[in-house]
DNA sequence: GTCTATATTTAGATAGAC
DNA sequence: GTCTATCTAAATATAGAC
């Protein structure tokens, strides 16, 4: 939507972020982290409740409590600052799921692990994320799942999922041995796509039910999740040919 | 993010349209009905591929073809243009839906519908949409998907979807008897992401599995998306005790 | 690193001629 | 119904004092 974005994106590093101080005067620097941190949260929270473009820098700053000036300093570019709100917990989960299937794959020996268990190690770490204290995953989630949806950012929420999918539709292949390779594909998807509808905060399950079935309950979603996408997966291992539609390819409309 | 937006919602309504004209000088109205379409198509179109605030009504009128003012002149603002171009597909969806769940109460006779038929039922009008010639529909998809994950038009998304997902719990309930009430709102839960997940035109599925999978192949997606779901479903009439997961309370990093 | 002030662009919406 | 022109507010981003 910008004119001219290409040009002072990333206009600073992580790494020097502590130098050029006064030595001695060393709250400089500590409430320089700690503005970053504060914008960072208040863009997490902001961009989840609304979207990327439904939120000014200025409403973040004013969350954050700091200067509206401090956002481009700190970050370079709104863009940019997406980017960093994405990667700090991507990087996260990424490794706690790849870190939690090769756990799966020792428990299980020289075969393959089950399905149940290749599925609750992709799950089971985000999911404990939310029910955890830190309310910053619960917002992280459901910008993910903004993503995941919106083809503006294929190319961020790609980055952010596909590293991590490989590893699980590798194993996937494994557990499933007589499911066609398009199947193991969709499946993943499929697992996604389940996943992303129950992280994502809308509450909608709470007014469908009623009040019955809470989303942040993690354990009781984790109770449901796992058994519906493994009997899924299985499914997909069966002949397709056994069931037969019931519905007809015209509409029955107009 | 408007100051002022409670004020001149709706300044018209359809059923006046045609009114008001010179008799014989039909081709004002018929060309009022004509820009209607076209700022509702490219509307269509560019909140799909953006979303609702990644778009301005100069970008939707531009690629409408029509001036800036009539945006706001036929439709009073931006949001209830979202409102409308949601509305006219949602519709027509929803009784579908209705029509082919009821198509499947009569096959079954006496008992319930199966399973499949009702994932079917539910699944099949919107995808076979997907199929038809009118890229419209693809538009419209990829905006459902958008407004069901994200918290500021959890309310509109509501009002879209809520209405069709009653008849199909009630349908699922019966004909997962031995599920637990609790278990049949999550079910529906997990159908709706499954199908969000597809019908979300990102083109992941193609860039991950190198082009094996294509989101357009609806016959092929159908194939796979019906029996995924309802072997999920069928799973969670069984006692959730049978799997123990393997996985910690406890993270493994840090 | 922070803040004041501002540059520059773009946004949604409207008034009024035709 | 359409178009020209414009109003007003808000957006991202930056320059420069401290």
């Amino acid at each position: 939507m910008r004119t001219k974005p290409a040009a002072a994106a990333k206009p600073r590093r992580n790494g020097s972020k502590r130098k050029a101080q006064v030595p001695g005067e060393r709250s400089g620097a500590r409430r320089g982290d700690a503005t970053r941190l504060s914008i960072l949260d208040a863009a997490e929270w902001s961009f989840a409740q609304s979207g990327f473009d439904g939120v000014s820098l200025r409403t973040i700053t004013e969350r954050a409590d700091v200067d509206l000036a401090l956002a481009n300093y700190h970050f370079g570019s709104k863009e940019n600052l997406l980017h960093e709100v994405i990667a700090r917990r991507a990087r996260i989960v990424h490794d706690e799921r790849v870190q939690a299937l090769e756990l799966a794959r020792q428990q299980a020996g020289t075969k393959s692990p089950s399905i149940e268990a290749i599925v609750s190690a992709f799950l089971a770490p985000m999911l404990r994320h939310l029910a955890d204290g830190d309310a910053g995953w619960r917002y992280y989630a459901s910008l993910v799942s903004q993503l995941d949806v919106l083809p503006k950012f294929t190319a961020l929420a790609s980055a952010v999922l596909d590293p991590t999918a490989l590893h699980f539709i590798n194993a996937l292949r494994l557990a499933m041995p007589k499911a066609p390779e398009a199947s193991v594909y969709w499946g993943y998807m499929f697992l996604l796509g389940t996943m992303v509808q129950v992280i994502s905060a809308t509450g909608r399950i709470e007014r469908l039910s009623r009040g019955l079935c809470r989303s942040n309950d993690v354990d009781a979603a984790l109770r449901e999740i796992v058994p519906f996408v493994s009997g899924g997966l299985r499914a997909l291992e069966h002949d397709p040919e056994k069931w037969k539609p019931v519905f007809r390819k015209d509409h029955a409309t107009e």
